[in-house]
RNA sequence: GCGCCCGUAGCUCAGCUGGAUAGAGCACCAGACUUCGAAUCUGGGUGUCGGGAGUUCGAAUCUCUCCGGGCGUGCCA
């Protein structure tokens, strides 16, 4: 239900019909349809609905846009609940619509419910969201949190318009650095044994996570893989560890909320040689070669031409052709990610979404430019990067050192402020908009803090309806006459409310997650507002004692404000308390 | 050097993907609690949208160029 679409459809036929173009294929008015728009105006006097069809359309007929305005205007002063129809500006149609329209909506939105907002726009399109994919060398830590969220939300408003989403874990659980993790943790596992403070070596993995774990593998295995040929011991430690970092991993994970739909390996790519047939399904595409790399513009002193194994990435709008298989012979990491992605597009059989941290912008084209061409067309993969997050704590940055022990994880943070608060502030900005995360804030009882202020609007709508409960309402029934809702601030939470499923909507295209937090900040704002008049005003009270029939109305406002709101809060993953 | 992202009010950020007079919050000042929760609300003013050029009915938004900041940049992992 997006009333801004059915009018625009309502005004397309009206075009056609004043433009004579009823004959149009199908094609024709889709890209039409695409150019104009229909839409709530910023400014409240354009009135409630605007659109800009006559400046947009109009060469396309040989007309002025003031000329197809006229022409039009007549026409959509037919149509039900317009009631006054003006031409602005340049040429664009203002309309205003009959409060008995906003209220109409209310009611449908009582009647919706939870399923207010839903759409069916993408139905039955497959979609898999790619996020986290942390490697599995140690616990999440901030860095990892906000591509997490994104992701997790992103998935729910994708749902919410009809996608099959698949969220997915990429675990990078082959090659070098997990044979590094399986040395870092013989030396912890030798040093618990001997007793010997170990020297962590320079490249080894330092934190002191590793302990806990070495103390785990020694609780299983004893000192018995101190005494076996060193190669099986770090075979058998390598398995080990990859299991207890990803149980913790997915411990953390749900704590935070998030459950995976599907964990995928890249160890089990290289072992069921599906690197291998990618290559080669690449080959016979005439993309892999044999060759060598430019010269690097920069640090280019111990630069050695090499030949290797490349895929054509330039041909699909990469800088660079890229290296699939060493000089030594081994695979890149590239050559899995390829293979991963084939793999992903095989199951989706839709579009690919990946959430991934700026620090991987650099990999963004090639990747793009190997799912293009593997899937012999452009545009299904869709890579989205989220910025960092700096942590603030006592109004001073909190600097994370690489060196050992001295990053936060995430277990700690949700220990300290707890998994909503993360969440929520996590999408109060665009996902390339660098973030500030302080601790401070983020648990403040105040309007600074969103996750708060939102909650409260909640919490004060259930206050009411208790109270109404109390007194005596039935606070179950809908359907009453809704005309006392004849305020502008009324009026102007009737048009927010309706609005809901169009954010839905703009989130689930765009894929911005943020816009619903905005949103929902909104939403509260206006509903506070509202409570406040009634301090003033008597007649904007909720309850009013002489008249019924309006205090129902002023109820069935309140309840569809929550319905909204919990919507909002359930995409998140975010409680809705009802009271604080 | 190259690539990606960012630059909007004193600060933190939106801006419906090209729309009309560019909007919020914070901070600052002044107000509102015997009432449905004052953890809130109401007023008060702020802009060379980093600079310049171009595209068109129309640009914060698209293109080019320059300036400033962040991140990333070899067969890494």
């Amino acid at each position: 239900m997006n009333i801004y679409n059915d009018f625009k459809n309502q005004i397309f036929e009206i075009f056609l019909k004043v433009t004579k173009n009823n004959n149009k294929s199908l094609d024709d008015i889709h890209t039409l349809k695409e150019k104009f728009t229909v839409e709530l105006p910023r400014e409240e006097s354009h009135g409630d609905i605007s659109t800009n069809i006559c400046l947009v359309l109009s060469k396309i007929v040989g007309l002025k846009p003031i000329e197809l305005a006229i022409l039009m205007k007549s026409n959509l002063e037919k149509l039900d609940c317009f009631v006054g129809i003006s031409i602005e500006g340049p040429g664009f149609i203002n309309i205003n619509l009959e409060n008995s329209f906003w209220h109409e909506q209310i009611l449908k939105i009582l009647k919706l419910k939870s399923k207010f907002g839903r759409s069916e726009i993408f139905l039955n399109n497959n979609i898999n969201v790619e996020f986290v994919s942390a490697n599995p060398t140690g616990p999440l830590h901030v860095g990892h949190v906000r591509g997490a969220v994104i992701g997790d939300v992103l998935s729910n408003i994708l749902k919410m318009v009809g996608y099959n989403v698949t969220k997915e874990y990429y675990i990078n659980d082959a090659g070098n650095q997990i044979d590094v993790l399986a040395a870092s943790v013989f030396i912890r596992y030798e040093e618990l044994i001997t007793k010997n403070k170990a020297e962590i070596p320079e490249g080894y993995y330092p934190g002191e996570y590793l302990i806990q774990l070495a103390k785990s593998l020694y609780d299983v295995h004893g000192d018995s893989l101190l005494n076996v040929d060193k190669l099986k011991s770090l075979e058998l430690i390598k398995k080990f560890s990859i299991e207890y970092l990803l149980n913790q991993i997915k411990d953390d994970l749900k704590k935070l909320n998030i459950e995976m739909d599907k964990y995928s390996s890249e160890k089990k790519l290289v072992e069921d040689l599906s690197v291998e047939k990618t290559i080669q399904e690449l080959d016979k595409k005439g993309l892999i070669y044999i060759g060598v790399l430019p010269s690097p513009k920069s640090n280019a002193e111990d630069w050695e031409p090499k030949e290797q194994t490349l895929f054509k990435a330039k041909k699909f709008g990469d800088d660079e052709d890229r290296t699939i298989i060493k000089s030594d012979g081994a695979l890149t990491y590239f050559a899995s990610d390829v293979a991963y992605h084939r793999d992903k597009l095989i199951r989706t059989k839709g579009k690919l979404i990946n959430i991934w941290g700026a620090d991987h912008s650099g990999y963004v084209k090639r990747m793009t430019a190997a799912v293009n061409a593997i899937a012999d067309k452009d545009g299904q993969l869709e890579i989205k990067l989220c910025q960092m997050v700096n942590l603030i704590k006592n109004n001073k940055p909190l600097k994370m050192s690489k060196r050992a022990g001295n990053f936060i994880t995430l277990n700690e943070i949700i220990d300290e402020v707890g998994a909503d608060a993360i969440r929520f502030i996590m999408l109060t900005r665009k996902n390339d908009q660098v973030l500030d995360f302080d601790f401070d804030k983020v648990t403040e009882k105040s309007k600074d803090n969103p996750v708060f202020y939102v909650k409260y609007a909640h919490a004060r709508i259930c206050s009411v309806l208790n109270k109404a409960e109390q007194l005596g309402y039935d606070t179950e029934k809908n359907n009453y006459d809704l005309s006392y809702l004849n305020n502008d601030v009324h009026l102007k939470l009737c048009k927010i409310l309706t609005y809901w499923p169009k954010v839905i909507e703009t989130s689930a295209i765009h894929k911005e997650p943020h816009r619903v937090a905005f949103y929902l900040i909104e939403l509260s704002s206006v509903f506070h507002s509202l409570w406040s008049l009634g301090r003033e005003y008597d007649e904007l009270r909720f309850f009013q004692k002489e008249n019924d029939a309006s205090t129902y109305a002023n109820l069935n406002l309140l309840k569809a404000i929550k319905v909204v709101i919990c919507s909002g809060l359930d995409l998140f993953s975010v409680s809705a308390p009802q009271e604080m």
